[in-house]
DNA sequence: GTGGTCTAGACCACG
DNA sequence: GTGGTCTAGACCACA
């Protein structure tokens, strides 16, 4: 369910971070709905456990997740407000298309790229429920 | 001419680097040219000298650029074989659309995303053949 | 300079936290001061670095200080406006007089206690500055 | 009857167990009073029952409860002896004038937040001597 | 030197 | 079982 790339620069738990509020955004995590826990998730993307909890955590002061001592982290009411789809992407889009310019490609070079990593990519998950 | 994030998890000194290797790979930097010396850049960046320092070795390392003792640091002879603007940004371009789909969006939403950002993103700078 | 209570169900950081927040709404601490290192605040404490960490950061997204990475922490400007003495105060009077009220003791029992206790304190330290 | 805040740091069992020390302080519980059984009682505060059985226990190890098998649990005889309204405010006292120098005021302003939080408290339950 | 991230593992509070 | 706090100690990024 989720991915992590181990590189410089790109900490683990801020990539936790940012997959669950996507999700959020994109409606496939409700509010109301159970988070892994913090060890399942640990164990599932061989992370230590605390790292988890770090993401949590900033998810929580964020009041995107709220948990509940013994029994589970849950989605927030309200959280989908909090995440929206079109304004996280849209800075994504931003630094892509910066770094296109840098590399001296035009608009079509660009596109075309984004086209063709579509279809290479696969069929996502439930997100596909949004229109 | 550079520009950086200073936010958790983005390293100063991999954003420099990178930003070389990208006009490598535009042509905007050939080989022969000079890199601005370590203390210019540092200067125009507020950012310690060591950073860029060991942002140069590090592209040193992968032959992208030389230095020359007492002159200065160049771009290396074969360079821009090395850093190829499609390759580059075909990474990127997968990561975006990774993204734009765990938010639920479609290919069209996505392009779209992309199309604004460019047309509201300034013209480059000297990444010459972008229009 | 701090004061820790090892006791259960009063975690460390937000001991600390809550002493650096008093700090700085008596002034003593001032908008671009220093705090004491990671390091040497867990030395003197006797504490892990990490659960200073945890209470820089917690403060850091509450906007009360700013980190420079590689230089400190620092308390960041407009935060004596977030952290205000009367407010903090308020609350844990509220706390004091419902567990005197709950031990059955009358107003002046109550305040009777506090002067007690007032001056058998010792003096405080640069906090005598506010009147 | 019972209050409970669910913040950090701020174990339910100690809550509880303070709560019930204070009222045998004040004399609202005398010894031979039956405690509200365990099952009431969490039913009451919306918490698991092993977390009341936790502060009954506790207070039983201090002798200030014992259970009676089959019957419930009570208030031990003695136990007034045991539990000091004045003590148990005099610590509390203490902390709150520490808090209340660390943040620069004077004990004038302690004193009037104090008599500030009396007159907007409620009266107390049934604690009865203050009037 | 500074702060930042991560691991391994212990112990506590709650259901 | 759940999450929360803390420790000891490693390695990285930055000045």
């Amino acid at each position: 369910m989720f991915e992590l790339k181990r590189d410089r620069g790109n900490p683990v738990y801020l990539q936790i971070q940012a997959q669950i509020e996507r999700r959020i955004a994109s409606g496939a995590l409700c509010a109301g709905d159970v988070l892994p826990s913090v060890r399942t998730l640990a164990k599932q993307l061989r992370v230590n456990p605390n790292t988890v909890v770090r993401a949590y955590r900033e998810l929580e002061f964020r009041d995107l997740v709220e948990t509940r001592h013994g029994e589970g982290t849950f989605v927030a009411a309200g959280a989908e407000k909090q995440a929206q789809p079109r304004a996280l992407l849209a800075e994504r889009a931003r630094e892509f298309v910066h770094e296109a310019k840098e590399l001296g490609l035009t608009k079509e070079q660009a596109l075309a790229a984004v086209k063709s990593a579509w279809r290479s990519s696969g069929k996502p998950g439930k997100s596909g429920q949004v229109a």
